[in-house]
DNA sequence: ACCTGAACACCGTTCAAGT
DNA sequence: ACCTGAACACCGTTCAAGT
């Protein structure tokens, strides 16, 4: 067989987007690729660093960089392009948030989003805070929008298909609460 | 041996508390019980309805009516007392951040920050958005603050004790977005 | 109403050994 | 460098049967 690290994280997207976060196992991966869950061990050290290489591919594929502009819309850009991309993958949000969260991987999202606020002229200590608000924004929202889609899709919750999301709006709040250390007129 | 429901889920409390969440497994709730671990299936359908329940007592526990005056005060007070309860139990914030994504619990939280917001005089579409950003904002804080501060404990990752927490100030942005729509002067 | 006992179909991880 | 094979110590859940 004799595959690299980047074979597997490869295979693994596959297995997450067909099969779910909860069937990516080791032995689902390793009967995937042909191979003894116990090979996977060569490659990564733990499945938690599987995982973060996982989310690191994704974000990698999903994000580019963010045009010039105003900082207000690079901000908007930046945090709709992490939420298309986790949304564009089956998990992807409960994925990359876990990972982010035990500090593992997910810092390209973090980096977009700090990138895009670099033309704000916030203090640096602001700037991280905002950044670290609008991810929390950018994950909760796009899990919680994620997983009560795919429990309606399974009929599990009743869907409301008229019930338009409102990522816009929340997104626009923690932007004006933004603006106004900016000292922009809102 | 003849327990109730509530028994349960206060021994899971405990299991929660000194164990972890990892750790709370049926098998370790029964055995801590004096019970098999099909005995649970009498209470609970299924280890997520346990989870719910055990989330929504962790909350009883430490949420109360937010006492009146102006509504941004009344909202960072219920997000002070949604943070501080979350922080109160190990993986108190990841257990009711995932039962919340799943829908099945939680409830106890965003009904405070709601009631919080009812006296802001928002049209209920955007009260709503607004409610649901700040949760996203104190569940993504909270289980970030979480996880860092036990990966530290562990030694896995090197703490750093003078960081202090910038809760507040990501707080604070945000009732300033809210703000904005309030029409209350800056 | 509450529980037992046994089973089913799984997990992540380790480790000596192979090529 | 990459993998096998076997083992260890677990999971959630079901179900007939008991009191």
């Amino acid at each position: 067989m004799a595959h690299r690290r980047a074979d597997v994280v490869q295979c693994a997207l596959g297995v997450l987007d067909e099969y779910g976060l909860a069937d990516l196992t080791m032995r689902r991966l390793g009967s995937e690729l042909g191979v003894q869950p116990s090979a996977l061990y060569h490659h990564f050290v733990n499945k938690q660093t599987l995982l973060a290489a996982v989310a690191d591919e994704l974000l990698a594929r999903g994000l580019s960089p963010v045009p010039a502009g105003p900082w207000d819309e690079r901000v908007r850009a930046a945090c709709g392009q992490v939420r298309d991309t986790l949304l564009a993958w089956r998990d992807g949000a409960e994925l990359v948030a876990t990972v982010h969260a035990f500090g593992l991987g997910g810092h390209a999202a973090q980096e977009s989003i700090a990138e895009a606020l670099s033309g704000s002229g916030l203090a640096e200590e602001l700037r991280l805070t905002a950044t670290r608000t609008l991810l929390h924004f950018v994950f909760g929202h796009a899990t919680e929008e994620q997983t009560r889609m795919q429990a309606s899709s399974i009929g599990a919750i009743e869907a409301d298909p008229s019930e338009t999301s409102d990522f816009e709006a929340g997104l626009a709040l923690v932007i004006d609460g933004i603006r106004v250390r900016v000292g922009d007129p809102v």
